[in-house]
DNA sequence: TAACTATATGAGTCTATACGCATATAGAAT
DNA sequence: ATTCTATATGCGTATAGACTCATATAGTTA
């Protein structure tokens, strides 16, 4: 039960692998996780996040809209500013797995030119 | 312990941000994903690939030798063949995470659609 | 209301890359 | 050696999307 069958059949339908890959792209942008980082210390707003990422204002803003699009980012708004925070905490823990691996990847590397 | 700390402090390079948006860059695009999936059945040539996936030749051996760039897909050649096969099972596993919770905020969507 | 602040957005430019077509290459079989 | 099969790759085209600059919009304060 545990162990999956060797043999996935049929499913995954054309439009649900748009969906899936459209999520990957969300996260297949340097400042975009740049932002993901920065919120994972704290929640912050906009100018905030400009200040920690050193993107332009305009740019953390069209951002921020994909991730929210993505399900990955919230927001709010205070006054005049608009709060942002991690939606998604597995969001989060999924990096750290991925950074895991490509370190480890990295690392076997580093090896391999090291000793041959 | 098992906590992690609220906040991660300076870390994560630019370098190390571009290689991981590269990593999921790789998985941003529905037809690796296809290949991926056929994978997932069992190991598969080009021309058996070409065959589950509908894409054209060129292409499919594109597109893999993308995937073995992302370390998640191996080659080995067999008379005129190349096989392929998953070379890092936890991607299907981040695969299979990944659609559970598109699925789940879709139904919520759907859910609220239909509730309000 | 007017002036100011925080955020969003329109328009244009530029780069990356997916695709198709044709062709090159590697290996097998005759 | 020639031919056939499986795979890789060069090149041109088309599209997506990231970025900048300027400006619009929403909300605040005087």
């Amino acid at each position: 039960m545990a162990t999956r069958p060797k043999k996935t059949p049929p499913p995954v339908s054309e439009e649900a692998l748009l969906l899936i890959a459209s999520w990957f792209r969300t996260l297949a942008e340097p400042s975009r996780l740049k932002i993901l980082r920065a919120l994972e210390e704290e929640e912050k707003n906009i100018t905030e996040l400009v200040e920690a990422t050193g993107l332009t204002q305009a740019n953390v803003s069209r951002h921020v809209q994909s991730l929210v699009d993505a399900g990955m980012v919230g927001r709010r708004k205070e006054g005049l500013s608009v709060i942002c925070f991690i939606a998604d905490p597995s969001i989060t823990d999924l990096c750290d797995t991925v950074c895991n691996n490509l370190l480890k990847r990295l690392s076997n590397q580093v090896k391999k030119l090291g000793g041959s």
